[in-house]
DNA sequence: CTAACTTTGTGAAGTATTTCACAAGCCACC
DNA sequence: GGTGGCTTGTGAAATACTTCACAAAGTTAG
């Protein structure tokens, strides 16, 4: 988060940005700021602030975003149609190398500037181009099946938007990401009129 | 979390779940089910577990499930196409009311079982349909704009799918989904060979 | 009915996270 | 170069969250 306003504030040629104006950016506190990145050094002035550009290049750095992931993305319907074509992917330094499916009236079809894959190739391209992401755009029912193989063909993360609970083994990253229960977040947060951070 | 799970031990006829079981099912610990559901009530029976059916009720009571929301999208973009035809909102009941863009070569053509409407109606829209939730899928830059406009209408939630920092009054609830940040928290996991818990 | 076994609900203990508050450092201006 | 006004970095305090551990209550079997 800190990084997505630091690189607004650098874009804008601001220099430096005290931790005050660094929470209210990124919707938290002063004092939550400065231990955050005092986390990771110390890299602020005393009476000036952070340099906001060096700042991003070491929070870069810190977060593995200086080099190029390679991520693939398993399931090629409405979803992962989306996330295929989401701008942000590439533009954060994330290339996609694949998109794969098992459906076969899709397999070999363009798909944006790439072809939809066969699922049965996965296992072997991951290893050929060593890519360490997945991302994962399938139904529930065969989540944990392909994570499995996903698993075991050597991949490292996986983001999960299939609304089902999957487990890995330790050595995998996983992130779940399922929208019908954040809308449910939402309809608590309403039903009982929970008051908002106003912020998000 | 505990309703996708109840709902599901439910469809297959369980009677009862032990905390035991519930967390082992959501990755969490006995101990931390127990608590979380105390909090709201005193649902289990000792020596035999909760009531799956009872609590399931309970549960979707108090999330404010038993009723359906009207839903607003906004933004016909492919991210909007995907949450469109997402089954799994409906299923939870929330009705997709309207789909609304600014793009005239889009507004008024057909978009899954709905057409898409002029974003100029939209406030109009959600006052006459009184629906209390937008999905926000839109361009970063249009993001405050149009929240804006939402509150103006008397919007009660907003799920945001922009990557864009966005401030709503307190009434109002805010929940946002950024995708390329949950890419790069699997960045940062891979880069420091961070351990997973291996469930999400 | 009793005894052995389960499982909840919950204070208390243990961790983790957030906030406070202030010394120390840096800049700018005179 | 000294002084005043900011702002960081960080222990300590406060708060929040999770886990422990066990009495109480229910179940099952004989």
């Amino acid at each position: 988060m800190y990084v997505r306003y630091l690189e607004e504030l650098d874009t804008q040629g601001q220099k430096t940005a005290s931790s005050d104006e660094l929470a209210h950016l990124c919707g938290t506190t002063p004092a939550q700021v400065r231990k955050d990145l005092s986390f990771f050094g110390s890299f602020g002035k005393r009476g000036l602030g952070y340099p906001v550009h060096e700042l991003t290049a070491h929070l870069r750095q810190i977060l593995g975003l200086e080099r190029e992931w390679k991520v693939v993305i398993v399931g090629a319907g409405k979803i992962g149609a989306a996330l295929a074509n989401y701008r942000g992917f590439r533009q954060r330094g994330f290339k996609i190398v694949g998109v794969y499916d098992n459906d076969p009236t899709k397999i070999g079809k363009p798909w944006g500037e790439a072809i939809v894959h066969d699922m049965a190739d996965l296992a072997r391209d991951i290893q050929r181009e060593e890519a360490p992401i997945a991302v994962l755009a399938i139904p529930s029912d065969d989540a944990q099946d392909v994570v499995d193989r996903l698993v075991g063909a050597g991949i490292r993360a996986i983001l999960n938007f299939a609304p089902a609970q999957i487990t890995v083994p330790p050595h995998v990253s996983l992130k779940s990401v399922n929208m019908a229960m954040e809308l449910e977040g939402l309809s608590f947060a309403l039903t009982n009129s929970l008051p908002s951070r106003g912020v998000a």
